[in-house]
DNA sequence: GTCTATACACAGATAGAC
DNA sequence: GTCTATCTGTGTATAGAC
Protein backbone atom coordinates (compact mmCIF):
# COMPACT_ATOMS: atom_id res chain seq x y z
CA UNK A 1 0.00 0.00 0.00
CA UNK A 2 1.57 3.40 -1.31
CA UNK A 3 1.14 6.07 1.26
CA UNK A 4 -0.58 8.19 -1.39
CA UNK A 5 -2.58 6.24 -3.10
CA UNK A 6 -4.37 6.96 -6.47
CA UNK A 7 -7.90 7.46 -4.99
CA UNK A 8 -7.29 11.02 -4.28
CA UNK A 9 -6.14 11.73 -7.38
CA UNK A 10 -8.89 10.28 -9.20
CA UNK A 11 -11.20 12.40 -6.82
CA UNK A 12 -9.28 15.50 -7.23
CA UNK A 13 -9.53 14.80 -11.41
CA UNK A 14 -13.68 14.16 -10.75
CA UNK A 15 -13.89 17.42 -8.20
CA UNK A 16 -12.25 19.30 -11.99
CA UNK A 17 -14.57 17.78 -14.36
CA UNK A 18 -17.73 17.36 -12.84
CA UNK A 19 -17.43 21.92 -12.54
CA UNK A 20 -15.74 21.64 -15.94
CA UNK A 21 -18.40 19.17 -17.57
CA UNK A 22 -20.63 18.82 -15.70
CA UNK A 23 -22.09 15.08 -14.23
CA UNK A 24 -23.47 12.94 -17.04
CA UNK A 25 -20.87 14.14 -19.47
CA UNK A 26 -17.71 13.32 -17.41
CA UNK A 27 -16.75 9.86 -18.49
CA UNK A 28 -14.73 7.33 -16.41
CA UNK A 29 -12.63 7.47 -19.33
CA UNK A 30 -11.85 11.29 -18.48
CA UNK A 31 -11.17 11.19 -15.01
CA UNK A 32 -8.58 8.68 -15.85
CA UNK A 33 -6.77 10.59 -18.18
CA UNK A 34 -6.52 13.63 -15.84
CA UNK A 35 -5.53 11.35 -12.90
CA UNK A 36 -3.30 8.83 -14.94
CA UNK A 37 -4.52 5.71 -13.47
CA UNK A 38 -6.24 3.05 -14.77
CA UNK A 39 -9.77 2.01 -14.91
CA UNK A 40 -9.31 -0.89 -12.38
CA UNK A 41 -7.85 1.48 -10.16
CA UNK A 42 -11.59 3.63 -10.03
CA UNK A 43 -13.63 0.66 -9.96
CA UNK A 44 -11.01 -1.05 -6.93
CA UNK A 45 -12.09 2.32 -5.09
CA UNK A 46 -15.44 3.09 -6.24
CA UNK A 47 -18.37 1.08 -7.07
CA UNK A 48 -19.16 2.88 -10.20
CA UNK A 49 -19.53 6.48 -11.43
CA UNK A 50 -22.20 7.54 -8.90
CA UNK A 51 -20.27 6.82 -6.01
CA UNK A 52 -17.11 8.87 -7.40
CA UNK A 53 -18.82 11.28 -7.90
CA UNK A 54 -20.47 11.34 -4.64
CA UNK A 55 -17.30 11.27 -2.99
CA UNK A 56 -15.98 13.77 -4.65
CA UNK A 57 -19.05 16.48 -4.63
CA UNK A 58 -18.81 15.38 -0.76
CA UNK A 59 -14.93 16.72 -1.10
CA UNK A 60 -15.82 19.99 -3.04
CA UNK A 61 -18.98 20.26 -0.22
CA UNK A 62 -16.86 20.64 2.80
CA UNK A 63 -14.13 22.94 1.42
CA UNK A 64 -17.05 25.28 0.59
CA UNK A 65 -18.25 25.12 3.93
CA UNK A 66 -14.89 25.80 5.46
CA UNK A 67 -14.52 28.86 3.49
CA UNK A 68 -18.12 30.44 3.95
CA UNK A 69 -17.56 29.51 7.71
CA UNK A 70 -14.02 31.48 7.82
CA UNK A 71 -16.19 34.12 7.00
CA UNK A 72 -18.73 33.47 9.73
CA UNK A 73 -16.01 33.68 12.02
CA UNK A 74 -14.96 36.77 11.68
CA UNK A 75 -14.88 38.63 14.85
CA UNK A 76 -13.99 42.03 12.83
CA UNK A 77 -17.24 42.27 10.78
CA UNK A 78 -21.07 42.98 11.58
CA UNK A 79 -23.54 40.49 10.79
CA UNK A 80 -24.13 43.03 7.76
CA UNK A 81 -20.47 43.81 6.87
CA UNK A 82 -20.57 39.39 6.57
CA UNK A 83 -23.58 39.42 4.12
CA UNK A 84 -21.66 42.31 2.45
CA UNK A 85 -18.45 40.34 2.60
CA UNK A 86 -19.91 37.39 0.65
CA UNK A 87 -21.70 39.55 -2.16
CA UNK A 88 -18.37 41.21 -2.59
CA UNK A 89 -16.46 37.92 -3.06
CA UNK A 90 -14.11 37.67 -6.27
CA UNK A 91 -16.27 34.85 -8.21
CA UNK A 92 -15.49 33.83 -11.54
CA UNK A 93 -18.67 33.91 -13.21
CA UNK A 94 -17.56 31.36 -16.58
CA UNK A 95 -16.73 28.55 -14.32
CA UNK A 96 -20.59 28.25 -12.61
CA UNK A 97 -20.74 27.46 -8.95
CA UNK A 98 -18.94 23.94 -8.05
CA UNK A 99 -21.88 22.98 -6.75
CA UNK A 100 -25.08 24.75 -8.44
CA UNK A 101 -24.17 24.35 -11.90
CA UNK A 102 -25.02 20.69 -11.30
CA UNK A 103 -29.01 21.53 -9.82
CA UNK A 104 -30.23 20.94 -13.78
CA UNK A 105 -28.89 17.51 -14.55
CA UNK A 106 -31.39 14.80 -14.38
CA UNK A 107 -28.74 11.98 -12.28
CA UNK A 108 -29.60 14.51 -9.76
CA UNK A 109 -33.40 14.11 -9.17
CA UNK A 110 -31.86 11.06 -7.58
CA UNK A 111 -31.84 11.35 -3.59
CA UNK A 112 -28.75 9.99 -2.97
CA UNK A 113 -26.78 12.25 -5.60
CA UNK A 114 -28.71 15.41 -4.34
CA UNK A 115 -27.94 14.78 -0.91
CA UNK A 116 -24.73 16.66 -0.78
CA UNK A 117 -25.78 19.88 -2.86
CA UNK A 118 -29.12 19.70 -0.93
CA UNK A 119 -27.08 19.97 2.02
CA UNK A 120 -24.66 22.39 1.04
CA UNK A 121 -27.34 24.81 -0.04
CA UNK A 122 -29.44 24.38 3.06
CA UNK A 123 -26.19 25.32 4.78
CA UNK A 124 -25.59 28.53 2.70
CA UNK A 125 -29.27 29.43 3.29
CA UNK A 126 -29.49 28.88 6.94
CA UNK A 127 -26.36 30.30 7.65
CA UNK A 128 -27.44 33.95 5.58
CA UNK A 129 -30.51 33.20 7.19
CA UNK A 130 -28.39 33.46 10.90
CA UNK A 131 -27.21 36.79 9.81
CA UNK A 132 -30.10 38.52 8.16
CA UNK A 133 -31.68 37.53 11.60
CA UNK A 134 -28.93 39.45 13.31
CA UNK A 135 -29.10 42.19 11.12
CA UNK A 136 -32.77 42.46 12.29
CA UNK A 137 -31.89 41.87 16.12
CA UNK A 138 -29.62 44.75 16.05
CA UNK A 139 -32.22 47.17 13.89
CA UNK A 140 -29.69 47.28 11.06
CA UNK A 141 -32.33 45.90 8.90
CA UNK A 142 -36.25 46.41 9.55
CA UNK A 143 -38.61 43.42 10.07
CA UNK A 144 -41.01 43.58 7.80
CA UNK A 145 -39.58 40.75 5.10
CA UNK A 146 -39.23 37.21 6.42
CA UNK A 147 -35.32 36.21 6.74
CA UNK A 148 -35.66 33.45 4.73
CA UNK A 149 -36.29 35.31 2.04
CA UNK A 150 -33.90 37.58 1.96
CA UNK A 151 -31.40 34.42 2.10
CA UNK A 152 -32.91 33.36 -0.67
CA UNK A 153 -31.97 36.35 -2.46
CA UNK A 154 -28.79 36.83 -1.51
CA UNK A 155 -28.32 32.78 -2.78
CA UNK A 156 -30.35 33.88 -5.76
CA UNK A 157 -27.76 36.60 -6.85
CA UNK A 158 -24.92 34.28 -7.22
CA UNK A 159 -26.05 31.56 -8.12
CA UNK A 160 -28.28 33.69 -11.18
CA UNK A 161 -25.29 35.54 -11.72
CA UNK A 162 -23.73 32.48 -12.87
CA UNK A 163 -26.27 31.51 -15.09
CA UNK A 164 -26.17 35.51 -16.65
CA UNK A 165 -22.22 35.12 -16.88
CA UNK A 166 -22.79 31.95 -18.72
CA UNK A 167 -25.56 32.45 -20.73
CA UNK A 168 -24.84 35.91 -22.64
CA UNK A 169 -20.66 34.67 -22.00
CA UNK A 170 -19.87 37.71 -19.91
CA UNK A 171 -17.66 36.70 -16.66
CA UNK A 172 -18.92 40.65 -15.17
CA UNK A 173 -23.05 39.35 -15.11
CA UNK A 174 -22.39 38.18 -11.33
CA UNK A 175 -20.92 40.73 -10.27
CA UNK A 176 -23.11 43.40 -11.66
CA UNK A 177 -26.22 41.17 -9.89
CA UNK A 178 -24.54 41.13 -6.53
CA UNK A 179 -23.19 44.64 -6.47
CA UNK A 180 -27.14 45.99 -6.85
CA UNK A 181 -27.90 43.59 -4.28
CA UNK A 182 -25.13 45.58 -2.17
CA UNK A 183 -26.16 48.59 -2.68
CA UNK A 184 -30.30 47.58 -2.08
CA UNK A 185 -29.49 46.36 1.05
CA UNK A 186 -27.37 49.09 2.30
CA UNK A 187 -30.26 51.02 1.23
CA UNK A 188 -32.69 48.69 2.99
CA UNK A 189 -30.48 49.28 6.23
CA UNK A 190 -32.79 51.32 8.58
CA UNK A 191 -30.14 54.22 8.94
CA UNK B 1 -47.04 16.44 -48.72
CA UNK B 2 -49.28 16.04 -45.55
CA UNK B 3 -50.81 19.80 -44.37
CA UNK B 4 -49.11 19.12 -40.94
CA UNK B 5 -45.62 16.77 -40.86
CA UNK B 6 -44.52 15.21 -38.23
CA UNK B 7 -41.84 18.59 -38.55
CA UNK B 8 -44.10 20.23 -35.86
CA UNK B 9 -44.43 16.98 -33.75
CA UNK B 10 -40.84 16.81 -33.39
CA UNK B 11 -39.82 19.95 -32.72
CA UNK B 12 -42.53 20.11 -29.98
CA UNK B 13 -41.28 16.92 -28.48
CA UNK B 14 -37.77 18.27 -28.81
CA UNK B 15 -39.04 21.63 -26.62
CA UNK B 16 -40.40 19.40 -23.69
CA UNK B 17 -37.53 17.37 -23.12
CA UNK B 18 -35.19 19.89 -23.65
CA UNK B 19 -37.03 21.53 -20.38
CA UNK B 20 -37.54 18.00 -18.67
CA UNK B 21 -34.00 16.70 -19.28
CA UNK B 22 -31.86 19.23 -20.93
CA UNK B 23 -29.67 18.68 -24.27
CA UNK B 24 -26.82 16.36 -23.53
CA UNK B 25 -29.79 13.81 -22.18
CA UNK B 26 -32.01 14.15 -25.35
CA UNK B 27 -31.70 11.08 -27.33
CA UNK B 28 -32.92 10.75 -30.57
CA UNK B 29 -34.84 8.06 -29.34
CA UNK B 30 -37.01 9.77 -27.03
CA UNK B 31 -37.43 12.40 -29.47
CA UNK B 32 -39.03 9.60 -31.45
CA UNK B 33 -41.32 7.85 -28.71
CA UNK B 34 -42.81 11.20 -27.92
CA UNK B 35 -43.62 12.56 -31.16
CA UNK B 36 -44.76 8.99 -32.79
CA UNK B 37 -42.30 9.55 -35.79
CA UNK B 38 -39.68 7.39 -37.24
CA UNK B 39 -36.32 8.10 -37.17
CA UNK B 40 -36.40 8.51 -40.61
CA UNK B 41 -38.74 11.77 -40.37
CA UNK B 42 -35.97 12.92 -37.62
CA UNK B 43 -33.34 12.91 -40.11
CA UNK B 44 -35.17 13.97 -43.07
CA UNK B 45 -36.08 17.52 -41.50
CA UNK B 46 -32.68 17.83 -39.74
CA UNK B 47 -29.28 17.30 -40.35
CA UNK B 48 -28.76 15.89 -36.12
CA UNK B 49 -29.64 16.37 -33.08
CA UNK B 50 -27.94 20.02 -32.84
CA UNK B 51 -30.05 21.10 -35.94
CA UNK B 52 -33.00 19.74 -33.85
CA UNK B 53 -32.36 21.46 -30.69
CA UNK B 54 -31.56 24.87 -32.18
CA UNK B 55 -35.06 24.88 -33.68
CA UNK B 56 -36.70 24.45 -30.45
CA UNK B 57 -35.06 26.72 -28.94
CA UNK B 58 -35.66 29.63 -31.55
CA UNK B 59 -39.33 28.34 -31.24
CA UNK B 60 -38.92 28.60 -27.28
CA UNK B 61 -37.03 31.92 -27.79
CA UNK B 62 -39.82 33.32 -29.86
CA UNK B 63 -42.54 32.76 -27.23
CA UNK B 64 -40.28 33.45 -24.15
CA UNK B 65 -40.15 37.04 -25.46
CA UNK B 66 -43.76 37.23 -26.61
CA UNK B 67 -44.22 36.87 -23.01
CA UNK B 68 -42.52 39.46 -21.79
CA UNK B 69 -43.22 42.10 -24.78
CA UNK B 70 -46.99 41.91 -23.61
CA UNK B 71 -46.14 42.89 -20.24
CA UNK B 72 -43.52 45.43 -21.57
CA UNK B 73 -46.68 46.24 -24.11
CA UNK B 74 -49.18 46.98 -20.82
CA UNK B 75 -50.19 50.61 -21.15
CA UNK B 76 -51.53 50.31 -17.62
CA UNK B 77 -48.44 50.18 -15.85
CA UNK B 78 -45.98 52.28 -15.19
CA UNK B 79 -41.98 51.12 -15.81
CA UNK B 80 -41.70 50.11 -12.05
CA UNK B 81 -44.83 47.77 -12.10
CA UNK B 82 -43.77 46.34 -15.47
CA UNK B 83 -40.63 45.17 -13.19
CA UNK B 84 -42.69 44.43 -10.17
CA UNK B 85 -45.34 42.41 -12.39
CA UNK B 86 -42.14 40.64 -14.01
CA UNK B 87 -40.80 39.35 -10.78
CA UNK B 88 -44.62 38.52 -9.49
CA UNK B 89 -44.88 36.11 -12.12
CA UNK B 90 -46.07 32.40 -11.06
CA UNK B 91 -42.97 30.32 -11.99
CA UNK B 92 -42.65 27.01 -11.20
CA UNK B 93 -39.25 26.64 -9.70
CA UNK B 94 -39.26 23.15 -9.85
CA UNK B 95 -39.19 23.33 -13.53
CA UNK B 96 -36.52 25.52 -14.43
CA UNK B 97 -36.55 28.36 -16.79
CA UNK B 98 -36.75 25.97 -20.06
CA UNK B 99 -33.67 28.13 -21.95
CA UNK B 100 -31.83 29.02 -18.67
CA UNK B 101 -31.54 25.54 -17.16
CA UNK B 102 -29.33 24.79 -20.12
CA UNK B 103 -26.67 27.52 -19.43
CA UNK B 104 -24.14 24.70 -17.89
CA UNK B 105 -24.24 22.26 -20.73
CA UNK B 106 -21.21 22.10 -22.89
CA UNK B 107 -22.80 21.85 -25.65
CA UNK B 108 -23.93 25.74 -24.99
CA UNK B 109 -20.10 26.81 -25.41
CA UNK B 110 -20.64 26.13 -28.86
CA UNK B 111 -21.38 29.52 -30.67
CA UNK B 112 -24.07 28.16 -32.90
CA UNK B 113 -26.00 26.64 -29.97
CA UNK B 114 -25.31 29.50 -27.75
CA UNK B 115 -27.19 32.20 -29.90
CA UNK B 116 -30.58 31.64 -29.14
CA UNK B 117 -29.53 31.56 -25.90
CA UNK B 118 -27.37 34.53 -25.67
CA UNK B 119 -30.14 35.79 -28.07
CA UNK B 120 -32.64 35.63 -25.28
CA UNK B 121 -30.93 36.32 -22.43
CA UNK B 122 -29.34 39.97 -24.05
CA UNK B 123 -33.33 40.89 -25.09
CA UNK B 124 -34.10 40.25 -21.20
CA UNK B 125 -31.28 42.05 -19.56
CA UNK B 126 -31.74 45.25 -22.19
CA UNK B 127 -35.68 45.43 -21.48
CA UNK B 128 -35.12 45.30 -18.04
CA UNK B 129 -31.99 47.90 -18.29
CA UNK B 130 -34.87 50.48 -20.53
CA UNK B 131 -37.08 50.08 -17.70
CA UNK B 132 -34.67 50.76 -14.93
CA UNK B 133 -33.74 53.49 -17.02
CA UNK B 134 -37.15 54.88 -17.26
CA UNK B 135 -37.78 54.67 -13.02
CA UNK B 136 -34.40 56.91 -12.92
CA UNK B 137 -35.98 59.27 -15.54
CA UNK B 138 -39.04 59.44 -13.51
CA UNK B 139 -36.94 60.17 -10.14
CA UNK B 140 -38.77 56.44 -9.09
CA UNK B 141 -35.26 55.55 -8.43
CA UNK B 142 -32.00 57.13 -7.90
CA UNK B 143 -29.22 57.32 -10.08
CA UNK B 144 -26.62 56.01 -7.78
CA UNK B 145 -26.87 52.88 -9.29
CA UNK B 146 -26.01 51.80 -13.39
CA UNK B 147 -29.09 50.30 -14.82
CA UNK B 148 -27.59 47.23 -16.00
CA UNK B 149 -26.64 46.12 -12.57
CA UNK B 150 -30.12 46.74 -11.58
CA UNK B 151 -31.31 44.62 -14.58
CA UNK B 152 -28.47 42.14 -14.16
CA UNK B 153 -29.93 41.61 -10.69
CA UNK B 154 -33.73 40.93 -11.70
CA UNK B 155 -32.62 38.38 -14.05
CA UNK B 156 -29.98 36.58 -11.46
CA UNK B 157 -33.33 36.75 -8.74
CA UNK B 158 -35.37 34.87 -10.99
CA UNK B 159 -32.47 32.47 -12.77
CA UNK B 160 -31.06 31.89 -8.81
CA UNK B 161 -34.82 31.63 -7.41
CA UNK B 162 -34.76 28.30 -9.94
CA UNK B 163 -31.31 26.99 -9.05
CA UNK B 164 -31.88 27.03 -5.52
CA UNK B 165 -35.33 25.27 -6.06
CA UNK B 166 -33.75 22.77 -7.35
CA UNK B 167 -31.10 22.11 -5.20
CA UNK B 168 -32.97 22.46 -2.49
CA UNK B 169 -36.15 20.33 -3.68
CA UNK B 170 -38.39 23.62 -2.84
CA UNK B 171 -40.28 25.17 -5.71
CA UNK B 172 -41.34 28.30 -3.21
CA UNK B 173 -37.45 29.16 -3.05
CA UNK B 174 -37.80 31.19 -6.76
CA UNK B 175 -40.56 33.27 -5.46
CA UNK B 176 -38.65 33.70 -1.59
CA UNK B 177 -36.44 35.70 -4.00
CA UNK B 178 -38.04 37.21 -6.38
CA UNK B 179 -40.64 38.21 -3.29
CA UNK B 180 -37.56 39.71 -1.75
CA UNK B 181 -36.23 42.01 -4.49
CA UNK B 182 -39.65 42.99 -4.99
CA UNK B 183 -39.65 44.62 -1.12
CA UNK B 184 -35.81 46.22 -1.65
CA UNK B 185 -36.83 47.43 -4.57
CA UNK B 186 -39.70 49.44 -3.39
CA UNK B 187 -37.35 50.46 -0.57
CA UNK B 188 -34.85 51.59 -3.30
CA UNK B 189 -37.78 54.09 -4.60
CA UNK B 190 -37.49 57.67 -3.67
CA UNK B 191 -40.62 58.55 -2.38
C1' DG C 1 -42.28 11.89 -46.30
C1' DT C 2 -42.08 8.14 -43.44
C1' DC C 3 -40.62 3.89 -42.10
C1' DT C 4 -37.37 -0.24 -40.53
C1' DA C 5 -32.91 -2.22 -40.46
C1' DT C 6 -28.31 -1.57 -39.82
C1' DA C 7 -23.52 0.53 -38.71
C1' DC C 8 -20.37 2.74 -35.61
C1' DA C 9 -18.43 4.87 -31.63
C1' DC C 10 -18.13 5.31 -27.00
C1' DA C 11 -19.84 5.28 -22.12
C1' DG C 12 -19.87 2.29 -18.30
C1' DA C 13 -18.52 -1.70 -16.10
C1' DT C 14 -16.04 -6.47 -15.53
C1' DA C 15 -12.22 -10.04 -15.63
C1' DG C 16 -8.20 -11.32 -14.43
C1' DA C 17 -2.99 -10.75 -14.80
C1' DC C 18 0.82 -8.55 -12.27
C1' DG D 1 -3.42 -1.70 -5.59
C1' DT D 2 -2.85 -1.07 -10.25
C1' DC D 3 -2.87 -2.31 -14.77
C1' DT D 4 -4.67 -3.91 -19.68
C1' DA D 5 -7.97 -6.39 -22.25
C1' DT D 6 -12.61 -7.20 -22.95
C1' DC D 7 -17.77 -7.11 -22.87
C1' DT D 8 -22.38 -4.94 -23.26
C1' DG D 9 -25.70 -1.38 -24.00
C1' DT D 10 -27.07 2.70 -26.16
C1' DG D 11 -26.59 7.30 -28.35
C1' DT D 12 -26.16 9.01 -32.89
C1' DA D 13 -26.43 8.64 -37.61
C1' DT D 14 -26.94 6.28 -42.35
C1' DA D 15 -29.05 3.21 -46.00
C1' DG D 16 -32.45 2.18 -48.47
C1' DA D 17 -37.31 0.21 -48.91
C1' DC D 18 -42.21 1.79 -49.25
Amino acid sequence: MQRRSKKAAIINAASQLLVEVGYESMSPAMVLARSGAGKGSLYHFFSGKKQLALAALQNMAEEMKADLQELLDDEQLTAFGKIDQYLARKRDGMAGCRIGRLANEGAFLDGELRAPMQDYFRFVLQQMQVLVGQCVEDDTFAADTPVEHIASLIVASVQGGYVNSKAVADGEQISMATGALRVLLKTYCVK
